[in-house]
DNA sequence: GATGAAACGTTGTGGTT
DNA sequence: AACCACAACGTTTCATC
């Protein structure tokens, strides 16, 4: 485990997981120390990339997307290279994962309707063969990261 | 698609979703508005639920989880309530979806190392049947919302 | 890490279109 | 209803200790 995150980072760092736009005064306050001293800590975890950034967190619903998929992807021989070179272009791909096992890819896809869906599978099959699961809930979605016991 | 979000606000969006700590200024000057009215179309978009919120990314690896598997669970008979009930105790899930076909959850757990993956399927076993796939790398990681042409 | 001061950002009021 | 201007207040940042 990284040396780097004390006791009082691990406090920082669960509030900025919780709203990132917290401020460091506030942070300060709740933790015990000062301003800059919260700021000083979250530069250093920022530089050693304990901290990879700040995001604010969309609604895919509201966003148009009414419909979520895993999908996963079994390539065709020599396809796997082509489909890692487009998959970032793909706007409807919010996760993709490499992995072991008979599949190569699996991803978490948003989309408008099933008429997208079908729009979209139709696009990969020239890489592989796919396996779509439709998503009914998402039961945790993006849970903070915590020390390790 | 939710009319509340004109070009405007998908610019402020665009810039939360890539820093959501920068400042209502800031993102002001960028899409020529004032401080005060980013911040009361910023409101107005939380309180609509499409911005839910905003969230520091942490390194999984650099908080002590070297090990990220993907895991499919197919429930016993009468298994899927309980482990539903229990899954939001377990810290080594970041995502979890219930899902249509063979399999009933797909889940994203980040873990030390083999014996605690091991020792995670292990708990696992009394809801259902797991699948379990290493992640080797991650292609696409929380891809932010666009808009639908 | 703390303190203190200057620069900057946020937030509320009032006014304009 | 959405925006701007201005001002009071809080926050960040930098120097110094």
């Amino acid at each position: 485990m990284n040396p780097k995150i004390d006791e009082l980072n691990w406090k920082i760092l669960k509030q900025l997981q919780d709203n990132a736009r917290e401020s460091f005064a506030n942070i300060g306050r709740n933790v015990g120390l000062t301003a800059p001293a919260v700021a000083e800590r979250v530069k250093k975890m920022e530089d050693l990339g304990i901290i990879l950034g700040y995001k604010a967190k969309v609604s895919h619903a509201l966003t148009g997307h009414q419909l979520k998929a895993i999908i996963t992807l079994r390539a065709f021989m020599g396809k796997l290279k082509p489909f890692l070179a487009v998959v970032p272009n793909l706007q409807e791909v919010v996760n993709c994962y490499r992995i072991t096992g008979n599949e190569n890819i699996v991803m978490e896809v948003v989309l408008k309707d099933q008429f997208h869906l079908e729009r979209f599978i139709d696009q990969l099959i020239q890489y592989g063969e796919t396996r779509t699961h439709i998503v009914l809930s998402q039961v945790i979605s993006n849970a903070p990261m915590h020390k390790i016991l």
